[in-house]
DNA sequence: GGGAAATGGTTATGATAAATAACTAATAAT
DNA sequence: ATTATTAGTTATTTATCATAACCATTTCCC
């Protein structure tokens, strides 16, 4: 990095045409792996990630768990494989993450008369406040992202992403 | 699901008029979380990666192992703090992949004589050898990604994911 | 009606990626 | 020469995703 830049400065500065510049911080390429949309997504991810988290820390919600309490919001009564579904989560997976939204008193389990095996989700009071005031937060992230990217790039980034979705 | 569906089809098909629908497949509303941009960068990566690893199934590369062949091709001579700045990896979880490199004959660090603390990185020939390899198979997934979204989505899609990384 | 098969939820477990802190050896700074 | 940085390693923690096995319930079908 600039450590050997420094050590080498002097060097560089008094015989050193500036011609191979020894690694010089960004001059590392990165050659097909600029274009590999797997490796932008995964960085994308990551940032985006990080800017949740700032976001949403005074609430605290993991991503899953705001995207589960939006949709038990939305659909009063969906079963927990319905959510699973829906969201692309793995039944397994689901159960701890219920329990915890469970455990914080911001939804509920029901079991369905109809069919015992099932549990009905809804969303307590506690849970359509602290969703509201979740949704509120994470917009300061979306318009981060708007400014970002342009609200048209924004919008094409959600189109394109939804696409690769069905890859 | 349609489970509930089924249980109900006799029922729906006598006297029910088509209204309601019993939460049919599909019909779960996301709201606000179809435009988040972490929600569908997650979902979009997911689906990406099981493509890798289906398309590298053969050659067993790790996503992170293969930018880290394709980066040391290209800039022979980096140390190790180099690529991970360059990739964004944090060097304590360089080390265990490079050693899977190392282990595996692709990759060999090389203690830098000017400054003893440092390794630097070069492919072994079976490292260049396989590396060719691994792009060629992942020019597979690569081209799933374009035929899926265009090549002119694949191309904007790439120059908004990379904005993104500077959030 | 009653046994086999399928379904909803749970548990346990393993694999992987990422973050943090503490440590060593070597170099740089003053 | 002492001190402070820096490169790399180790250990640990956390979070996400995946798989398989299991129980209770319901459906299928004979």
């Amino acid at each position: 990095m600039s450590a050997r830049d420094a050590r080498n400065a002097h060097v560089r500065a008094m015989r050193t045409p500036p011609v191979v510049e020894r690694e010089s911080s960004a001059a590392v390429d990165l050659g097909p792996l600029s274009g590999f949309i797997g490796y932008r997504l995964r960085r994308a991810q990551l940032q985006v990630l990080a800017g949740f988290e700032q976001a949403l820390r005074e609430i605290g919600l993991s991503p899953g768990q705001l995207s589960v309490l939006v949709v038990i919001s939305r659909n009063p009564g969906l079963t927990q494989s319905d959510v699973c579904t829906a969201l692309g989560i793995q039944r397994a997976n689901f159960t701890p993450l219920l329990h915890a939204l469970e455990a914080t008193g911001l939804a509920t389990r029901q079991v369905l008369p109809a069919d015992r095996r099932s549990n009905t989700l809804q969303l307590t009071a506690l849970g359509r406040d602290v969703l509201v005031r979740a949704l509120a937060l994470h917009e300061r992230l979306e318009r981060r992202i708007t400014d970002c990217l342009g609200g048209g790039g924004r919008a094409q980034l959600a189109e394109l992403l939804r696409k690769l979705e069905a890859l």
